[in-house]
DNA sequence: AGCTCAACCTGGCTGC
DNA sequence: TGCAGCCAGGTTGAGC
């Protein structure tokens, strides 16, 4: 479930595993992800070291000796380490291996991505996929009253719905479908509202909910990582409670309320008529 | 520039 | 049980 939590306790579960270490396989076992996984990068990796794993957005970075491996994992990806021997499984789509240990991306829907990045095309934050991202909702940027600024100042003239403005992640990356829904619940915003008449304290409510929201996600996924080194099954994430996602017609947990749910940009919005004003 | 929507792909669930 | 139809955590790119 890759929201920026879910890459986030991905990354803290396979760093310790990988930063460091050399590359002495890549097999590509089926390349035609979202782009296709470049066919070069079997001979230009293998020797090449792990020097560090950052996120941005929901992109994981590995940075090595020649440029930064980029991995996205679209809607249904897993990373995961497991030992050399272990045994192709259907979906597995690309294998780093590292000695006895492999890195193993995992994606029945093929929406993920693993691409190159040259030291010699510029640094890799002027890569064209990650420029275009929002602030970081960690980020001293988007720190105290400044992410409320950033809401504010971003959404202004902006006739979309405040739902969609936040998931598209121009203003603070890493809000998904579901934590989209939850942040705006907690805010007490209805998802409907135009982004340019958020008023500042909506945003500023928001920038905290969106923080709040996204830690606590993480707290929840941080408690799996042991599973991480396992072979065997799923890696283990259980979702946090949701107080409005997938909760169609039941009790608002504040209020009582049933929770609606519409459509927006094509994605499912869940929300509380009650509790979230326009 | 910003908005909307189709598209990428596979599996699981619902309802007939 | 079988099968059609719909839904799913993301993001780009085309067309207006």
């Amino acid at each position: 479930m890759p929201e920026l939590p879910e890459v986030e306790v991905t990354k803290l579960g396979i760093a310790p595993h990988i930063e460091g270490r050399k590359v002495s396989a890549v097999k590509v076992i089926d390349g035609r992800l979202r782009w296709p996984v470049p066919a070069s990068l079997a001979k230009l990796l293998p020797g090449q070291k792990v020097h560090s794993i950052q996120r941005r957005g929901k992109y994981l970075l590995f940075e090595m000796d020649t440029g930064h491996l980029l991995i996205h994992l679209g809607m249904t990806g897993t990373l995961r380490i497991l030992p050399g021997s272990d045994v192709l499984k259907t979906h597995d789509r690309v294998t780093v291996e590292f000695g006895k240990l492999s890195l193993r991306l995992h994606d029945p829907r093929k929406f993920g991505a693993v691409l190159w990045h040259p030291k010699n095309q510029g640094p890799i934050e002027k890569n064209a996929l990650l420029q275009k991202l929002g602030v970081e909702p960690f980020s001293d940027e988007f720190a105290g009253d400044l992410g409320g600024e950033i809401l504010y100042r971003t959404s202004r003239k902006r006739s979309v719905a405040v739902k969609q403005f936040l998931l598209a992640g121009q203003a603070v990356v890493g809000v998904g479908n579901i934590y989209c829904s939850e942040s705006l619940f907690e805010a007490g915003i209805h998802p409907v509202k135009a982004a340019g008449k958020l008023t500042h304290p909506q945003c500023a409510r928001l920038a905290n909910a969106v923080r709040r929201i996204l830690k606590k996600a993480i707290a929840a996924g941080g408690s799996s990582l042991k599973d991480f080194v396992n072979s065997d099954g799923d890696p283990g994430y259980f979702m946090m409670q949701t107080k409005v996602y997938d909760r169609k017609g039941q009790p608002c947990k504040v209020c009582k309320t049933p929770i609606a749910q519409i459509v927006q940009g094509q994605r499912s919005t869940y929300f509380c008529p009650q509790c979230q004003k326009r």
